[in-house]
RNA sequence: GGGCGGUUAGCUCAGCUGGUCAGAGCGCCUCGUUUACACCGAGGAAGUCGGGGGUUCGAGUCCCUCACCGCCCACCA
């Protein structure tokens, strides 16, 4: 029989999901406990080959931490809630979300066009939408081997997480840490939700600067659209050339009269050096708003267009505005290139548009709080080390509260009433809570009243936005069941400022503690040519085609080999040598497995030399293992495999044929195939079931004391004699290759250079190296330069 | 504008606290069907360690500086 590597897969992805053998097990005692914070993936369409990547690096902690006898709690999770399900299920079922709509439980979504349907009908399709997303995330995890216990999936829609989820943000209602303000507000007008200041991406766009004369001064903007809002001139204080004009008024181009002002804030060198404040055209207005106390005077709708009694264009969109203010004013552009924030999965730039929102504390205007954050953002191990100061970066750059209120439909609903009162006003300062977790305020009546009171004078209201979807999935640890702090979490760079920090932030102020101590962070994908990752690999660049074509255990050997933090190019040629290590472990344990095991096999030297090489490795491979350093593991382990087949294998060969297996070399196979366990799950399994009893991921790790008596004492024998002898057949063998003679031919004479304690150590394996290389006569010539002398006959 | 990481053989990358660190694999070339392995094995060629300064007896390895690549952040009138 022929080792296959593709039948391994769906065999032993199967076996391990009957035995059950990833199992959490909630009765073990924290410390025999490795608890892991699963990135939720958006399952979304088809998976990105750096998705696997990520999770096959977190994977190799777990299971390493598996074999070191803890029981792994290792969750899945979707993170289904938010607006990009929302964006698939509208186009993938041809509908627009109406809250307006009555439910019509007979709904069949036509696939095409952008049918309204009500926001409960909406809802249930973003739910078969993520359904069948799920399915295929799910196929990939587990044909790459990811050790998850499924049994403890869970969803960020789901009923344990909205109910965690509004419990934790009444929870911080009661402590102050959550609150409702009116204010400017960060606002996507295509989707027509608010959104966070940790949501918001600089994009480089065409613009053009207009300059705009306020009875003579002369000011650049990019906005004169928002003219109708502007409420006054800005210069900074010590700016000799506005001096004269600092407390006066002066005229807009629109008739308007504003003040000129004084603030550190508005910088010479832009511009012409004073700036209109325009209610609001971007945060630096929001600030001068605030400090000057100037009026606020929206114009903007939440739909993107001006209002209606906005004079010269009210209705217009931005771009129709911008058009009739320039030609109003006869303005001349002067283009640009400029850097404009717009939400990370918006198509038009965010405006700021004041409304009531919900906002957690975050130490973004609270200097004690934030002092807070970095202390345990210092408390945090981070891997690498470098990725705290991204932690620490964000800290100190919050510029205000987290806005966690959307005016969107899937998501977990704010779970807050508000009365009405006898004249009909809504008291929101008088929210009334729930006494049962999870509730939908759109659709559950609140204690104390009934349903028919739903909007009438002396009843209630509910709330309708749902959270951002970061004030759910900050909650993981929680929502997937572990108390207390968690070992580890991996995840992505580009997610430290909102899952890492969230997270962090939601433990420290619910719980008072951190909610994980190591963070590992992966690199980045790169494309061959350093680009972002593209077609230009062609199509078998999905997980599943990867997986198929080389077979999981190579892409997961591709993964393995860069450690946290590193940047790695895909690369197909890493999965072809991991398809081939792979295969090699099948041969070699096949030939090892194979060799007559008769009663007189018994350790050499040779042997017991490598063993003690295999010592060292092994110690190595777990002192890296135990700092996340996986890929050095692997690296070793990899290294001394490749000399344990080339020189010990061929040396020992003969020797194995005529007397016998040497247990030595049985044990190396043991100790091999568990260190390269956690990289490659299948085909050490399958080598494993061949002369082992149970799953080898449930094997102890190869170490001192737990099983491997011939690893007891790694000064068991110079571990030496294995390189001297493999340096011997090395050369044997060069000199063979150039005479172009088959490794087979006979040696006449091999003359060794050498001191004479090395004489004697090489002695050791004499009879091996003579078989070996096929050589007649083996001599010693003293001296100190070792050196080999190959006479061929 | 600030910060982080990177720049080592054609390619992908190792090289920790300075002195066997000039390495591995792929690719390339040559040879070889040896009773584990042709989804193979053996051997070989190949680099002034991005540029320039400096510290040191000695620097890919430390310092300064410049360039380029990637990323993060920024109050971008």
């Amino acid at each position: 029989m022929k080792p296959d590597l593709d039948s391994l897969t769906a065999k032993w992805a199967e076996r391990w999901e009957a035995d059950g053998i990833y199992r959490y097990d909630p009765s073990a005692p924290r410390e025999r406990t490795y608890a892991i914070d699963t990135p939720p993936p958006y399952a979304s369409g088809e998976m990105h080959v750096g998705t696997i990547f990520g999770y096959v690096q977190a994977d190799i902690i777990a299971r390493y931490q598996r074999m070191r006898g803890k029981t792994v709690f290792y969750p899945m999770g979707w993170d289904d809630n938010g607006l990009p399900t929302e964006r698939r299920t509208q186009r993938y079922f041809g509908v627009v979300c109406d809250p307006s709509l009555p439910y019509d439980p007979d709904f069949q979504p036509s696939m095409q066009g952008q049918t309204p349907v009500s926001r409960r009908n909406f809802i249930e399709l973003c739910e078969r939408m993520t359904a069948i997303d799920e399915r295929s995330f799910e196929e990939a995890f587990r044909a790459v081997g990811l050790s998850v216990d499924w049994t403890l999936l869970y969803t960020t829609i789901g009923e344990k997480a909205q109910a965690v989820s509004q419990q934790a943000f009444l929870d911080a209602l009661s402590k102050g840490d959550a609150y409702r303000a009116h204010g400017p507000t960060l606002w996507d007008t295509s989707f027509r939700t608010a959104v966070a200041q940790a949501e918001l991406q600089d994009r480089e766009i065409r613009g053009a600067f207009y300059e705009l004369d306020f009875d003579g001064i002369k000011v650049k903007t990019t906005r004169p659209e928002l003219l109708p809002a502007c409420v006054a001139l800005v210069a900074h204080p010590e700016d000799e050339r506005f001096q004269a004009l600092l407390g006066t008024g002066v005229k807009s181009p629109l008739g308007d009269e504003v003040p000129v002002l004084a603030h550190r804030l508005a910088d010479p060198a832009k511009g012409t050096g004073i700036a209109m404040v325009c209610t609001f055209g971007d945060v630096t207005d929001v600030i001068w708003q605030r400090e000057l106390d100037l009026p606020i005077r929206p114009i903007l709708g939440f739909d993107g267009r001006f209002l209606a009694d906005t004079p010269h264009i009210g209705g217009l969109t931005v771009a129709q505005g911008r058009a009739r203010i320039v030609e109003r004013l006869g303005l001349t552009p002067e283009p640009i290139t400029h850097a404009v924030k717009f939400y990370e999965r918006g198509e038009r730039p965010v405006e700021i548009i004041p409304t009531e929102q919900w906002y957690l504390r975050n130490g973004g205007r609270d200097a004690e709080l934030r002092e807070e954050l970095q202390a345990r953002g210092r408390e945090l191990i981070w891997h690498p080390a470098h990725m705290r100061v991204r932690y620490e970066h964000w800290v100190n750059g919050l510029t205000g509260d987290w806005l966690v209120s959307r005016q969107r439909f899937f998501g977990v609903p704010i779970p807050i009433w508000y009365p009405i009162n006898a004249s009909g006003f809504i008291e929101f300062d008088k929210p009334i809570l729930p006494n049962r977790l999870p509730v939908d305020p759109a659709a559950d009546t609140p204690p104390g009243f009934d349903a028919a009171q739903r909007g009438r004078p002396g009843g209630f209201t509910g709330e309708t936005d749902v959270f951002d979807t970061w004030a759910t999935s900050s909650l993981t640890p929680s929502i997937a069941g572990f108390e207390g702090t968690m070992d580890l979490r991996p995840q992505g760079p580009e997610i430290i400022r909102t899952w890492l920090f969230d997270t962090v932030l939601r433990s420290h102020t619910l719980r008072d503690e951190l909610p994980w101590k190591h963070a590992m962070i992966n690199g980045w994908i790169l494309d061959p040519d350093r680009k972002k990752m593209s077609k230009s690999v062609g199509n078998v660049v999905t997980p599943l085609g990867l997986i198929r074509e080389y077979s999981p255990d190579a892409v997961r050997y591709w993964s393995a080999a860069a450690n946290p933090g590193t940047d790695t190019a895909f690369d197909i040629g890493q999965m072809r040598v991991g398809r081939r290590l792979a295969m090699k472990i099948l041969n070699a344990s096949r030939f090892v497995l194979g060799l007559p095991s008769t009663v007189d096999g018994s350790d050499e030297a040779l042997d017991l030399a490598m063993l003690a090489a295999l010592s060292r490795v092994v110690r190595q491979a777990t002192a890296a293992l135990e700092g996340y350093d996986y890929a050095t593991a692997l690296d070793l382990t990899e290294r001394f495999f490749w000399r344990f087949c080339d020189d010990y294998l061929e040396l020992a060969k003969a020797r194995a044929y005529e007397h016998g297996c040497p247990p030595a070399m049985r044990t190396a196979l043991s100790t091999l195939l568990r260190l390269f366990a956690p990289m490659l799950p299948f085909v050490t399994e399958e080598a494993w079931s061949w002369w082992q009893e149970g799953s080898i991921h449930l094997a102890p790790w190869p170490a001192a004391g737990n099983g491997d008596p011939a690893l007891l004492d790694p000064a068991l024998l110079d571990p030496a004699l294995l390189g001297l002898a493999g340096e011997a057949i090395g050369a044997v063998r060069r000199a063979k290759a150039a005479a172009k003679l088959s490794m087979k031919a006979p040696v006449a004479r091999l003359a060794v250079t050498c001191d004479e304690p090395s004489w004697e150590l090489l002695s050791l394996a004499a009879n091996d190296l003579r078989a070996a290389g096929a050589i007649a006569s083996l001599e010693h010539v003293p001296g100190d330069t070792l050196t080999f002398d190959v006479t061929l006959t």
